[in-house]
DNA sequence: CGCTTTTGACCTGCGC
DNA sequence: GCGCAGGTCAAAAGCG
C-alpha cells in the first residue's frame, strides 16, 4: 500500500467535491458525528456526503447520543480504488458485508500503537465510482509519511 | 523475518 | 426469547 502516493492517485482524491475537509487532520470538519445526523434541510443534491446506514437500525428514530466521545466523519470520495492512502499505516481486520448494499464494507484499523483510530471503507450503494470512508476517533501520532 | 492481508466464526445490541 | 445486522478478533498464508 506504499506503491503510491495520494498525490499520485489519478483519480480525485480528497480534492473531491468537499476539497475543504481533510480526513488525515484531526482538526477536520466533522459532518457525521454520532447517530446525531447532521442535516442540512437547506441542501440535499449539493453535498457529496451521504449519510451511512440512512436506514439500518431505522425504527425507534435515533437513540440519544450514547457518549459520542469519538469523532465519527464520513467522507464520500470519487475514487475507483478503496485504497486511498490518506499518509497513515492502515490495517485491515475485517470485512462484512452490508444488506443495504451489494458490495463489502472493509474495516481499517491504524497500525500505529496507541492510536486506535478506525476507519471504515465502503462503495457508493448507487455510485460505484464513489467510495464511502468514514473515520472513527483521532490519531495521536505523527503520520509515517509526509503529505 | 516482519507485517499485512483474508476468511470465518464469534460476540454484542436491539428489534420484533 | 430469538433473529438479524453489524462489528471485532483470531489463525494462517503470502509478500516485501
Amino acid at each position: 500500500m506504499d506503491a503510491y502516493n495520494p498525490m499520485s492517485i489519478p483519480y480525485s482524491y480528497k480534492s473531491v467535491d468537499q476539497a475543504s475537509i481533510v480526513p488525515e487532520y484531526p482538526d477536520y470538519t466533522p459532518v457525521y458525528s454520532s447517530p446525531a445526523i447532521e442535516d442540512h434541510g437547506s441542501q440535499s443534491n449539493g453535498s457529496s456526503i451521504t449519510h451511512l446506514q440512512g436506514n439500518n437500525n431505522g425504527a425507534t428514530g435515533i437513540p440519544q447520543a450514547r457518549k459520542a466521545t469519538k469523532e465519527k466523519v464520513a467522507f464520500k470520495t470519487k475514487s475507483q480504488v478503496e485504497i486511498l492512502d490518506d499518509g497513515f499505516k492502515w490495517r485491515k481486520y475485517g470485512k462484512k458485508m452490508v444488506k443495504n448494499s451489494p458490495n463489502p464494507r472493509n474495516y481499517y484499523r491504524c497500525s500505529a500503537e496507541g492510536c486506535s483510530v478506525k476507519k471504515r471503507v465502503e462503495r457508493d450503494v448507487e455510485d460505484a465510482r464513489y467510495v464511502i470512508t468514514t473515520y472513527e476517533g483521532v490519531h495521536n501520532h505523527q503520520r509515517p509519511s509526509n503529505f
